[in-house]
RNA sequence: GCCCGAGUGGCGGAAUGGUAGACGCGAUGGACUCAAAAUCCAUUGUCCCUUAAAGAUGUGCGGGUUCGAGUCCCGCCUCGGGCACCA
C-alpha cells in the first residue's frame, strides 16, 4: 500500500469535524494553555503560502501542548470589518458584508485543507453583532470611565462627577486634554451642556478637536499607524494634517503602564524595542520662561530633557500651530509670522517629511527672559518644533542640540559652547559627557550630575518642575466610514449621550450607497432614521483596531450573551500563554489591546493586565519570482546562460509553470496567447529562468496558493516543510526546491508500516540501539519544540528515520512513540498510522512520549591535548574517568603516537576536564 | 541620523566556547528498469594533485581574550528591519 496523501487527509479531516476533535472544555482538572494566532483579514486574494507559516507552527505548538497533558484553547476567526471590502463595496455595489462572507468562506476552505486544530466552534467575526455588541460595550465602559493618575487606574466617571460636586477640581489627578480649575460651586452651578464639556475632558473616550490624518481620498481620518510617507497605507492615497473633532481613546494615560510592563512580557527584544520607541518616554523638566512682547508679559512653559544646558540657550522657538503665536507676535512681525504660518499651513504632511533637512522659519518679535541669567532672547516660530509634543515651545541650545545648531546657523543667531574643551564650529556637540563651563553654579561638574543639579535648581526656586513625557498620542478612534462598528453614542440636543447597555448591539443599518455622502459626510448619513428615541446617532464608525483589541478574550467565551467574558471562564483562561503572528502590528494591534486589556482590567472585568504572554513574530514569506528573457522585437525567448549575448526583456512568468528554475514550455505557450507560437533559444535542452526574490503578490506572478501544495504533496507535506524552509522568526522566500525532500521522508516514514500490501509492524522487543535512537528524538523533540525550532526538529527526525529504516526496525513499540511524535507536524498521517495500529480515539489524546535518560545521557566531555602547550587535537573522553585514566588513555591513542613520533614524552599535565599537555623532548 | 537584528558550501540552513558545514535540496557516479518515474547506495566547502593518501585553508574584514572562537570583547564593512525634526 503507497502513501495515499489525498485519501488520508480528506478521511481524517472529515473524521475530526465529525467527532469534534478539537472541542475545547473548560476544565479545571487540567492545566490550560491558550495559543492564538492573529486572526486574517479575509482578503480576495485568499490565502497564500506566507499567511499559513504562524498558523501552522501554533497548531504544532498545540498539539504538542495536548500531548503533555494541557488543555489547550487554540481558536480562529476572522478581523472583517475594514476599509478593502468597502473599497470594493464602493466600486462594484456589492454589499461589503457578502464579499466578507465569501472571503471568509474561501478562507476556511482553505484553511480546513491543511488540517488545523482548531475548535471551530469558537470562531468569532468582527462584523457580527453578536461580537460588535462587546466592542460597543467596551467604548460605553471608556466613555464612563476617567483615569485617575494618583492610583493609576480607570475608574467610574460618577466618582469624578461625585468629587466635583464636593471639592470641584481640587485634588483631582487625572489624564484629561487639557488642565481645568474649578470650584464645587461652579460645577453645580454649570448645566447639562457645560458638565458634558468638561467631562469630555476626562473620559477615556472622548470628544475632541485634534490634528489628524485626513485622507481625501478615502474620506476618512486614518490613525498614525494607517500612514506612511504621507500615504495611506490602504490605497496609497495622499494625506494632510486637519482640525477635526474626533472621537479618541487616552492610551496616552497608559503610557507609563504600557511601558513598565513590556519588562514581565516574553516578546522579542526587538518588539518590545519597537514598543518602547513608540511610547517614547522622556524624562525633562518644564521651565517657565518670562517673555516680553512690547508691553505685555507672558510666561510660557517649554519642555527640555537638557536642563543643565540652560545657560547656553541664544533663543527660543514656537510651533507655528501653537496658541501662542498670536499673543508673542509684534505688530512688526504680524505679517512676516502670518506669511510664514499660512505657508507652513498649506504644506501636506508629505512635503514636511520630504523637506526635514531645509530650515524654515520667522522671528516673531518677541523676547524670552532667560530665568537663570536673565538674558533676553528672541523667540522664533519655526516648524521644527512640533505642537503635538511637549508644550510646542522650547529653548534652543545650539551648541549641544543639532536640530538648533542647524537653524542657528541659517538665521545668524549665537551659538554658545557650555561643555568645557567642545568644538562647534562645524557641528553641535550632543553627547551627553564632558565638564560643564560658562554655566554658573554647575561650572566643573560632569554632565550628567549637571542634569539632576540643574533639576533640583529649577524645582527649589520654582522655575519649573521635573516632568515625564511620552510621544504615544491618543488614538482617533471614528472613521468616516461604512464598514465598521457604529457608535453606542445619540446626540440628546447636541449632547453625546451613551445608549443603555440594553441597546446593544446597535446594529448597522443598511444604506444604498456606500460612498461618502455629499460635503464629507460619513456614509451612514445615509442611512433612514439612524436615530434612537427620535435623537440623531453618530454617523461614523469604529476603526479597524475596535474589533481586533479584545478578541482573544471573546475566544474564551463566544456564545455569552451576558458578558463579553463569564467571570469564572476568564479565571481560568487568564490570557494568552502563545501568540504567533507578524511584527507588522508592533506599534498598532499590540499597543491597542494591551490598552483594551489594562483598561478591562482596571474595571475587574478580567484578572490579568497583559493580555499576550509570550509572542512569537513569524518571519514574512517573501515570493521567489521568475523571469523569461525576450529577445527585443521577437516572440522568441532565450535561457538565462545566453541572455547576455542577446538585448533583451525581462518579463516575469508565472512561477506555477516555472520547476526548479527550468520552464514548462508547453504550460508557457498556453499560459497566454500572445505566446502560443512563442520560441525558444535552451541550453542543454532546458529553459533556465532568472529569479528574483520579491514580496509575494499578483502582480509579480510569484504567489503561491496552499491549495496547489496541497493537491501535489499533500497538507503534511506543506506543515512539514514551511516548517523545514528554516527559523520560524526569519523572513525567507518561498522556494520550492527543497520540497521533495519533506514529502520523501513522510513517504519513508510510511515503508516502515507499510511494503506494498504487506503491513510489516511487529510486537518484538526493540533492540538497545533502535532504542537509543528513538529516545534521542524524543529528548530533541521535546527541547526543541519548547524553544520553537521547528526545522532542527525536523531533521531530527530525519536522522532518527535514517536510523531505524537501517535497522529495518518495524516494531511496535518503537514505531507507536514515533506516531506520536510526528502527529503534532503532520496529524493526517499519523492519525492514520495510530489507527492502523489498532487504536480507536485521535493521536490527539494520546501522551507524549517519555525518554529514558540512559538511552540520551551526554556522559564525555572533550579534552584539549597538546604537545609542549601547542593544541594538536582534541578527545572526548567519558565524565567519570579519572586523571591517571585520561592520561592512560591519552598516552595509547593513535594520534599521541602521530605527534610523538621519534620524540619523548617527558611528563603529562591534566587540568581535568579541559587539557592534556604532553611535554615532549 | 538614531535604535535593533543578521552575515557560514552551488542553495535553504545546523552547531551549551570543544572534530564547522548536521538535516534537506541540488549536482555527479552507480544499482534496479526495455525505458522512465519511484526507490536504494556512494561522493560532494575550497586549494594543491591524473587520482588517492597526506596536507594546507576555511564561518563578511581587521585586531583581542582563550589550550581552543562561527560563537565572547573592541574597531570597521555590507545587508535587512524599525523610528525619524519627540527638544
Amino acid at each position: 500500500m503507497d502513501y495515499d496523501f489525498k485519501s488520508i487527509e480528506s478521511k481524517w479531516q472529515a473524521w475530526w469535524a465529525a467527532n469534534k476533535t478539537f472541542k475545547t472544555v473548560l476544565d479545571n482538572s487540567k492545566p490550560k494553555y491558550y495559543v492564538l494566532d492573529m486572526f486574517p483579514y479575509p482578503s480576495g486574494a485568499g490565502l497564500h503560502v506566507g499567511h499559513p507559516l504562524g498558523y501552522i507552527a501554533s497548531d504544532i505548538f498545540s498539539r504538542y501542548k495536548r500531548l503533555t497533558g494541557y488543555n489547550v484553547l487554540h481558536p480562529m476567526g476572522y478581523d472583517a470589518f475594514g476599509l478593502p471590502a468597502e473599497q470594493y463595496a464602493i466600486q462594484t455595489g456589492q454589499h461589503p458584508e457578502k464579499t466578507t462572507t465569501d472571503n471568509i468562506n474561501r478562507y476556511r476552505s482553505q484553511l480546513d485543507r491543511i488540517g488545523f486544530s482548531y475548535d471551530w466552534d469558537r470562531e468569532v467575526r468582527t462584523c457580527d453583532p453578536g461580537f460588535y455588541k462587546w466592542t460597543q460595550w467596551a467604548f460605553l465602559k471608556m466613555f464612563d470611565s476617567w483615569y485617575d493618575r494618583s492610583m493609576q487606574k480607570a475608574r467610574p466617571i460618577a466618582c469624578l462627577t461625585e468629587h466635583f460636586a464636593k471639592e470641584g477640581t481640587a485634588g483631582v489627578d487625572a489624564a484629561c486634554s487639557q488642565d481645568l480649575d474649578f470650584t464645587a460651586k461652579q460645577w453645580n452651578a454649570m448645566d447639562e451642556k457645560e458638565k458634558s464639556d468638561v467631562l469630555m475632558n476626562y473620559r477615556i473616550a472622548y470628544q475632541g478637536e485634534t490634528s489628524v490624518n485626513w485622507c481625501e481620498g478615502l474620506g476618512t481620518v486614518l490613525a498614525n499607524d494607517e500612514v506612511k510617507d504621507g500615504l495611506s497605507v490602504r490605497g496609497g492615497f495622499p494625506v494632510e494634517q486637519k482640525k477635526m473633532t474626533q472621537w479618541q481613546l487616552r492610551v496616552s494615560a497608559y503610557a507609563g503602564r504600557l511601558l513598565d510592563s513590556l519588562d514581565k512580557l516574553a516578546w522579542t527584544d526587538s518588539l518590545k524595542e519597537m514598543q518602547r520607541n513608540w511610547i517614547g518616554k522622556s524624562e525633562g523638566c518644564e521651565v517657565v520662561f518670562d517673555t516680553v512682547c512690547g508691553e505685555k508679559h507672558l510666561p510660557i512653559t517649554i519642555f527640555t530633557t537638557r536642563v543643565d544646558t540652560i545657560f547656553g540657550v541664544t533663543f527660543m522657538v514656537l510651533a507655528p500651530e501653537s496658541d501662542l503665536v498670536g499673543e508673542l507676535t509684534t505688530p512688526e512681525q504680524a505679517e512676516a509670522v502670518a506669511d510664514y504660518v499660512k505657508q507652513v499651513k498649506k504644506k501636506t504632511e508629505r512635503e514636511r517629511i520630504a523637506e526635514t533637512k531645509t530650515v524654515s522659519g520667522v522671528f516673531s518679535g518677541s523676547y524670552g527672559i532667560n530665568p537663570l541669567t536673565g538674558e533676553r532672547i528672541p523667540i522664533w516660530i519655526s516648524e521644527y518644533v512640533l505642537a503635538g509634543y511637549g508644550t510646542g515651545a522650547i529653548m534652543a541650545v545650539p551648541a549641544h542640540d543639532s536640530r538648533d545648531y542647524v537653524f542657528a546657523k541659517t538665521f545668524n543667531l549665537p551659538i554658545v559652547p557650555i561643555i568645557e574643551g567642545c568644538d562647534v564650529s562645524e557641528q553641535s556637540f550632543d553627547a551627553k559627557e564632558g565638564k560643564m563651563c560658562n554655566s554658573g553654579f554647575l561650572n566643573g561638574m560632569d554632565v550628567k550630575e549637571a542634569i539632576e543639579r540643574a533639576k533640583d535648581y529649577v524645582e527649589e526656586k520654582g522655575l519649573g518642575r521635573r516632568k515625564t513625557n511620552f510621544r504615544l498620542r491618543d488614538a482617533i478612534f471614528s472613521r468616516q466610514r461604512y464598514w465598521g462598528e457604529p457608535f453606542p453614542i445619540y446626540y440628546k440636543d447636541g449632547i453625546p449621550t451613551p445608549l443603555p447597555e440594553s441597546a446593544l448591539p446597535l446594529e448597522l443599518p443598511e444604506i444604498e450607497s456606500f460612498k461618502p455622502a455629499a460635503n464629507g459626510e460619513p456614509p451612514l448619513s445615509r442611512a433612514k432614521d439612524w436615530t434612537y428615541d427620535g435623537y440623531p446617532l453618530e454617523k461614523s464608525t469604529m476603526p479597524g483596531f475596535a474589533g481586533s483589541s479584545a478578541y482573544y478574550l471573546r475566544y474564551m467565551d463566544p456564545h455569552n450573551d451576558n458578558a463579553l467574558v463569564d467571570k469564572d471562564v476568564d479565571a481560568y483562561w487568564r490570557d494568552v500563554d502563545l501568540y504567533i503572528g507578524g511584527t507588522e502590528h508592533a506599534t498598532g494591534h499590540l499597543i491597542y489591546s494591551r490598552f483594551w486589556n489594562k483598561f478591562l482590567y482596571d474595571l475587574g472585568y478580567v484578572c490579568e493586565d497583559e493580555p499576550f504572554k509570550k509572542l512569537v513574530n513569524q518571519g514574512m514569506i517573501q515570493g521567489r519570482s521568475n523571469f523569461v528573457y525576450r529577445i527585443v522585437g521577437t516572440n522568441t525567448f532565450v535561457s538565462l546562460g545566453l541572455k547576455d549575448k542577446y538585448e533583451t526583456t525581462e518579463i516575469h512568468v508565472d512561477v506555477n509553470i516555472v520547476y526548479n528554475d527550468r520552464l514548462d514550455l508547453e504550460a508557457f505557450k498556453a499560459w497566454r496567447p500572445e505566446y502560443a507560437d512563442a520560441e525558444f533559444i535552451l541550453e542543454d535542452g532546458e529553459y533556465i529562468c532568472g529569479w528574483a526574490i520579491e514580496k509575494m503578490s499578483k502582480s509579480m506572478f510569484n504567489v503561491v496558493n496552499p491549495d496547489l501544495v496541497c493537491d501535489t504533496y499533500g497538507a503534511d507535506t506543506l506543515r512539514l516543510y514551511e516548517m523545514f524552509l528554516g527559523p520560524l522568526e526569519q523572513s525567507k522566500p518561498w522556494d520550492t526546491k527543497g520540497i521533495d525532500g519533506v514529502n520523501r521522508f513522510l513517504k519513508k516514514f510510511w515503508r516502515m508500516f507499510y511494503d506494498r500490501d504487506n503491513w510489516l509492524v511487529t510486537d518484538e522487543e526493540p533492540t538497545a540501539a533502535e532504542l537509543k535512537s528513538l529516545h534521542r528524538l524524543i529528548a530533541k523533540e521535546r527541547a526543541d519544540i519548547e524553544a520553537f525550532s521547528f526545522n532542527t526538529t525536523i531533521s531530527a527526525f530525519m536522522i532518527a528515520l535514517n536510523e531505524l529504516s537501517a535497522l529495518k526496525c518495524s516494531k511496535r513499540a518503537v514505531l507507536e512513540p514515533l506516531v506520536i511524535l510526528l502527529s503534532p507536524f503532520a496529524p493526517h498521517i499519523a492519525e492514520e498510522l495510530w489507527h492502523a495500529l489498532g487504536h480507536e480515539d485521535s493521536v490527539t489524546f494520546a501522551s507524549f512520549p517519555e525518554y529514558v535518560e540512559a538511552y540520551t545521557a551526554e556522559d564525555s566531555c572533550t579534552y584539549a591535548v597538546s604537545f609542549n602547550g601547542k593544541t594538536r587535537f582534541t578527545v572526548d573522553l567519558p565524565k567519570s574517568a579519572d586523571k591517571d585514566e585520561v592520561e592512560a588513555r591519552v598516552r595509547s591513542m593513535e594520534q599521541t603516537a602521530k605527534y610523538v613520533n621519534g620524540l619523548n614524552i617527558i611528563k603529562v599535565i591534566v587540568v581535568p576536564g579541559k587539557i592534556v599537555n604532553i611535554v615532549v623532548k
